[in-house]
DNA sequence: AAAACCGCGTTAGAAAACCTCACACAATTG
DNA sequence: CAATTGTGTGAGGTTTTCTAACGCGGTTTT
């Protein structure tokens, strides 16, 4: 209904423009992968591919790392904000559904 | 001033992407390159990276061949497009020139 | 009609990019 | 002190990309 998901959330960079983008090397960008900060797609044939975001959440990554911030602390910190934005979506849509229910389809019935 | 360019014009997308997100084949995407149609930056190694642009500009060219027309008028077409394109700009900017000049800069005496 | 051009598919060989280990090591952390 | 962390580096292997060239059925030009 809502059309999202942009061009920055495509996972369509391959890990040396990503590095390129980041200043990261290769190697912290598959590391901070395996410590589960990260989660590109993988081609058929087993390459990596990111979204923009990804490369903005990489940098931000290296940022805390610079700061100290161990990749365990940083991904409960990650953990914790994204179960806040699914409690805050649910909120959302529980609230667009009673709207729904209550004034139905908006503009004439236009059923599907 | 007027922040632009965004990740929908950053030349980040390989060829391998760019075939599966449009179902060209490779073959035609860099024979579009030769005919001057699309035009992909490189890599430090040679290899072309193309922008999301890129992508949508590709699938119209394919629309239009598939209609019959020929590179050699689809480049036309987009030379002509370019520079009314090119004209507009011009005029807005000086436009926007004459405004500056008769009332300065908005909101008080930030000078940068 | 022969020649030239168009829009590709395909193949070949080489280079670039990427992958997964694995070892090392200084600097924390437990 | 032992374990963990974050990263460099190297080996060896696979995937992806590159250019160049031949082919080929349609059009267009000469």
């Amino acid at each position: 209904m809502t059309n999202d998901f942009s061009y920055k959330d495509k996972k369509v960079i391959t890990i040396g423009v990503v590095r390129d983008l980041t200043g990261l090397s290769e190697r912290q960008i598959r590391y901070y992968e395996e410590r589960k900060l990260i989660f590109p797609e993988r081609s058929s044939g087993g390459s990596r591919k990111y979204s923009f975001s990804d490369v903005e959440l990489l940098v931000e990554i290296a940022n805390k790392i610079e700061d100290g911030v161990q990749t365990h602390e940083i991904r409960k910190e990650m953990l914790r904000a994204q179960k806040k934005q699914n409690q805050d979506d649910v909120r959302r849509k529980m609230i667009q559904g009673q709207l729904n229910a209550q004034f139905g389809l908006r503009k004439g019935p236009s059923s599907k």
